[in-house]
DNA sequence: ATTACACTTGAACAATTGTTCAAGTATTGG
DNA sequence: CCAATACTTGAACAATTGTTCAAGTGTAAT
């Protein structure tokens, strides 16, 4: 019917078509590779990192890690939303100040790691 | 001399100015915050997550990595060459092909901690 | 030598990202 | 209630990113 579907399958030069479908089968899920790009994205910015670091010490409001990163208190929230997004932060409001702690074991683990990578 | 030079300090709300010298003396260096940043950024793409999967389990060359991805082999080795310049991964030539590996023992932990996070 | 194969490269492009700005909400103190 | 404080939001912007395309390299087979 449709001559564009009709392409040949993928060409293997080391191994074959069933060999491949093993492979494709060992990986996540696709669903889980989007996540997974999704949660690293957030570690790749230097804002979000020192913010990071600075929770990994003590809760802080906005204000005081705007301050502490030298930023403005907006790119300070919008970055602290995403990090919310993923679950890695979340906050308890006293009066008109968010404290932001960090929500997850796999932070300092991850940040650890990193650090170790890049200080070779 | 250059009145926009003579600024007020920034405030902080909750802590003085010497307990957020000490807070930021605590950080890594900004050459450290700027490494990290950069390696983390390179594990936040579905295509790059994909060939580290891959790698994880065999050399492959590029043209196998295309077809295991779907991608072109130009995607790919684009790609790749993010990867060999932050030392994830290494090439090694037989005849017209290149074989590449995991260089890292980081990765499978960085990709381990990952899957965790997001399996939760 | 010539051709094919396997990969790399640089430029172009759309898509995504981080920051700023101005305006908004929520809470508190007077 | 009104103003001040602390933060959030959405739109706009420049900067960066991932992919494609066309042209390039290097190696091997004939």
């Amino acid at each position: 019917m449709d001559p564009i579907k009709d392409k040949t399958p993928p060409l293997y030069q080391f191994f074959s078509e069933k060999e491949a479908e093993r492979k494709k089968a060992l990986l996540p899920s696709e669903e889980k590779i989007s996540s997974l790009a999704t949660f690293f994205k957030i570690f790749g910015d230097v804002t979000r990192l020192r913010i990071l670091f600075h929770l990994l010490e003590s809760k802080l409001s906005v204000g005081d890690l705007a301050a502490l990163t030298g930023m403005t208190d907006s790119a300070i929230s919008h970055q602290l939303k995403q990090l919310k997004s993923i679950n890695l932060v979340y906050c308890r409001r006293h009066g008109r100040t968010q404290f932001y702690s960090l929500a997850d074991q796999h932070v300092a683990d991850i940040l650890k790691i990193g650090l170790e990578h890049v200080s070779e």
